[in-house]
DNA sequence: CGAGCAACCTGCATGC
DNA sequence: TGCATGCAGGTTGCTC
C-alpha cells in the first residue's frame, strides 16, 4: 500500500475529479474490509456533495454536508474516478456514483482498507486522534523525538514507523530515511542520539517531500488516480537492494526484519 | 506500560 | 504443468 506521498498523491488527483459532485447511489459489493463498510453509506449519502478531500495521516477525509468518510487504502487499495459505464475491475468493492455519471471507485485486493463514517470531526474519530504528528508539522522535530524515545529499546526504524510517534512513515521509507541520516535501522531507539534524530527529521521530511513531488513510488501496486506509476523507485538508495553495492560506499547492502518488516541497510554508512 | 508477534487477505515470484 | 512456500507499501489487538 501506499505510504504518505501515495496517499497524498491520490489525494491531489481525486479531489478536482469528486469536489462538488453530488452523490446519486452508492454500491457496495464488497464491504468486508479492515472493518465493515458502514451500509448506512447506502441511505445517508445519495443527494449529498462533496466539498473537499482533506488528509490526516494515511486517511483521506471526504467531507460530505453531513459527514465525512474516511477512506484508509492499507497495503493496496487504490481509488479512481472513471464513467460509470466503464466496466468494473476485479476487486473494486465500492462505488460511489455521481449525477454527472462519473463514479468514485475503491479496489482493494487484499482488503487491509477501510471506509468509516463519522458525523462528528473526523480528527476526534477513535482511528484518528491519538494519532502523533504528521512529519512536515513543526511539532515533529529532534526535541520532540529525542525525548519521546529515551528508555525506548525498541530498534530506531519500527519507532520511527510508529504513528503514535510521527505518521506517514512506511516501511519503504523508513528505510531509506535512516540511510540519508546514517543511522543503523536496529539501533534502540532510546540510544539514538539528538543529534541523530536531527538528520533524520531533516532526511524524513526531504524523502516524503521529494516522493510526493515525484508522484509517490511504485513497486508494483501503486497507480495514482490517472493510473500512471509513480516515479521515486529510481530514487530509492537501499530499499530493495539488498546484496547490491552501496551508491556510496560499495559495501552490500544488507537486508534484515524487524519487527517483521523488511529493512535494508549499508553497515559501513550507517552506525 | 512496553515489546513482540499473529492476524487480516490476495497476488505474485520462486523453486521443486 | 502443478503445488508449496514465502513475501508484499499497514494496522490492530493479543500475549507476556
Amino acid at each position: 500500500m501506499p505510504e504518505l506521498p501515495e496517499v497524498e498523491t491520490t489525494r491531489r488527483g481525486i479531489e478536482p475529479l469528486v469536489a462538488n459532485k453530488v452523490v446519486a447511489q452508492v454500491l457496495i459489493y464488497n464491504g468486508s474490509l479492515r472493518w465493515p463498510v458502514p451500509q448506512e453509506l447506502i441511505s445517508l449519502l445519495p443527494g449529498q456533495r462533496i466539498g473537499g478531500v482533506g488528509r490526516r495521516s494515511k486517511y483521506l477525509l471526504f467531507a460530505f454536508s453531513s459527514g465525512t468518510m474516511i477512506v484508509h487504502l492499507g497495503m493496496t487499495g487504490h481509488l479512481r474516478v472513471d464513467s460509470m459505464q466503464t466496466e468494473k475491475r476485479k476487486h473494486d468493492h465500492v462505488e460511489i456514483i455521481f449525477t454527472d455519471g462519473t463514479a468514485l471507485r475503491y479496489n482493494d485486493p487484499r482488503r487491509f482498507g477501510s471506509i468509516l463514517w463519522t458525523l462528528a470531526d473526523p480528527l476526534q474519530h477513535v482511528r484518528l486522534s491519538a494519532l502523533g504528528p504528521e512529519p512536515f508539522d513543526r511539532q515533529f522535530n529532534a526535541s520532540y523525538i529525542h525525548k519521546l524515545s529515551r528508555n525506548r529499546k525498541v530498534a530506531v526504524k519500527p519507532f520511527l514507523m510508529d504513528a503514535h510517534v510521527v505518521v506517514g512513515v512506511g516501511n519503504i521509507y523508513a528505510s531509506e530515511a535512516l540511510y540519508r541520516a546514517r543511522i543503523a535501522p536496529a539501533r534502540p531507539a532510546g540510544k539514538v542520539s539528538k543529534a541523530a534524530y536531527e538528520r533524520l527529521i531533516q532526511a524524513v521530511t526531504i524523502i516524503l517531500s521529494e516522493a510526493i513531488a515525484a508522484g509517490g513510488t511504485t513497486i508494483k501496486d501503486f497507480a495514482n488516480s490517472e493510473g500512471k506509476p509513480g516515479y521515486f523507485t529510481q530514487e530509492l538508495r537501499v530499499y530493495g537492494r539488498a546484496g547490491q553495492k552501496c551508491k556510496a560506499c560499495d559495501t552490500l547492502v544488507k537486508q534484515i526484519r524487524l519487527g517483521q518488516r523488511s529493512t535494508f541497510y549499508c553497515s559501513n554508512c550507517q552506525k
